[in-house]
DNA sequence: CAGTGGTCTAGACCACGTA
DNA sequence: ACGTGGTCTAGACCACTGT
């Protein structure tokens, strides 16, 4: 029957129905077209479309009800509030002056964790981005970014500097639909130390941030602070009940 | 043809597997049984078994290499940023022994910061909790809470402990509609290193928290983790278009 | 009762990595 | 060539809900 296709047939029914739910099409609260209505209008099996509907379910997306249907989940709770923050609005509306110097701009050959961060396979062929971002002529982040290529080919070629950062052309390219953080203090390796001209001993906060798009990862970055110069911090209001324990 | 379980059969394949993990008797890095030897162990179907380990790599516990076998992860234990999480509920998650050392509770006179933390005068009373979580017998993170009286005055009176975690029972007394989060990297104090039995040098992942009700602090909190230990993060849905920049 | 989601099966084809 | 995981199908039985 049906085989080759460029994304999973369960991708491609999420891709459909999270297209519905940012368009509007489908508000919170609407009783979505049951799994045996979406069999017939994308004509997949049911096992492809359940899967869809579950892990959109999972995600917190959906709500489903047995006997009764699938709706759409009421406004997600605190969302946005870890939003990816460009370094250079940070520093200029804090009045200082920014600077942003690229070591190292290239494509390579993935190696297996990197391969692994971008959910691809060992050597494929990535973009890799190395900068130090500093503030009023000291370093305040190590930026140490891959890319997708598949999603953003583009991504060589453009002048990365004090004028355009990776990070706001990434946004500016492709509108991610998930995103992931993972904070950790660690030592810096002797390259950061030396990028970051710190002292050895300083511990660094590190942030590393992974963003999807039709479930394909576009970018994979980690971002090295030293801690005497950077903190993280986010304050938000609470929507909605702590749900579970 | 008939599958009276009382559990869903992938949810038993789940437990096959964790069972395996907690035990100790798969470990970190090892090799497990193909989708097919499962298949033929437990004798269920592929998809069955399939369902249960691909859950298990969304959640961290296992690594999936296409063409080459599944293997058990390296676990880091990882928390989620955005919600106010029980240490313990996810020690016991992780299918570990959860333990808790009170080392402090009483009623003090605030301190200039921790007053001004709390929103309070110098020299307000406050309640104030220290105390260490453990993970296996392993120290993973050093809590030091400080609780506004005004709000949940019968804090000083709960059997805090094993059983009672201070977060758990102060979400059940107020529902928090603000909160903050500060995260920074540091070198631990010398009382810190010895209440976490770590080596100096060690750098900690120190998460401080803030919740507010009705516009009054209800509670200000100081989370030391070493960072071999304890990893913070989160993964999440993108709702709406990054405006900003 | 008919419709819903929840689950399960026995096969199948594919891309990939290893030998 | 072979085994691995990744995916897909066309059916099936179940518990549940609403009419």
């Amino acid at each position: 029957m049906d085989k080759p296709a460029p994304q999973a047939l369960y991708r491609q029914a999420k891709d459909f129905v999270q297209g519905k739910l940012v368009s509007g099409e489908w508000k919170p609260g609407d009783l979505i077209p049951s799994e045996n209505r979406l069999v017939l209008e994308l004509g997949m099996s049911r096992m492809t479309v359940n899967r869809a509907l579950r892990e959109l379910t999972d995600e917190g997306r959906l709500l489903r009800v047995s006997g009764v249907g699938t709706f759409v989940a009421e406004s997600k709770p605190q969302s946005n509030l870890l939003h990816i923050t460009n370094i250079a609005d940070e520093i200029l509306a804090r009045g200082h002056r920014y600077r942003c110097q690229v070591l190292h701009l290239a494509r390579e050959s993935a190696s297996m964790p990197i391969a692994s961060a971008l959910s691809l396979t060992t050597g494929a062929s990535v973009f890799h981005l190395l900068c130090v971002h500093y503030e009023d002529d000291v370093a305040v982040q190590l930026e140490d970014r891959y890319v997708n290529p598949q999603t953003v080919p583009e991504f060589l070629q453009q002048p990365f500097g004090d004028q355009l950062q990776s990070a706001r052309y990434l946004l500016q390219i492709i509108q991610p639909d998930e995103m992931e953080h993972i904070v950790e203090a660690s030592h810096p390796s002797a390259d950061e130390l030396k990028h970051l001209q710190i002292d050895p001993g300083e511990p660094c906060l590190v942030l590393m941030r992974r963003t999807w798009n039709s479930g394909r990862v576009v970018t994979y970055v980690r971002l090295v602070h030293p801690s005497s110069r950077y903190r993280l911090g986010s304050r938000l209001p609470v929507t909605g009940a702590y749900r579970d324990s």
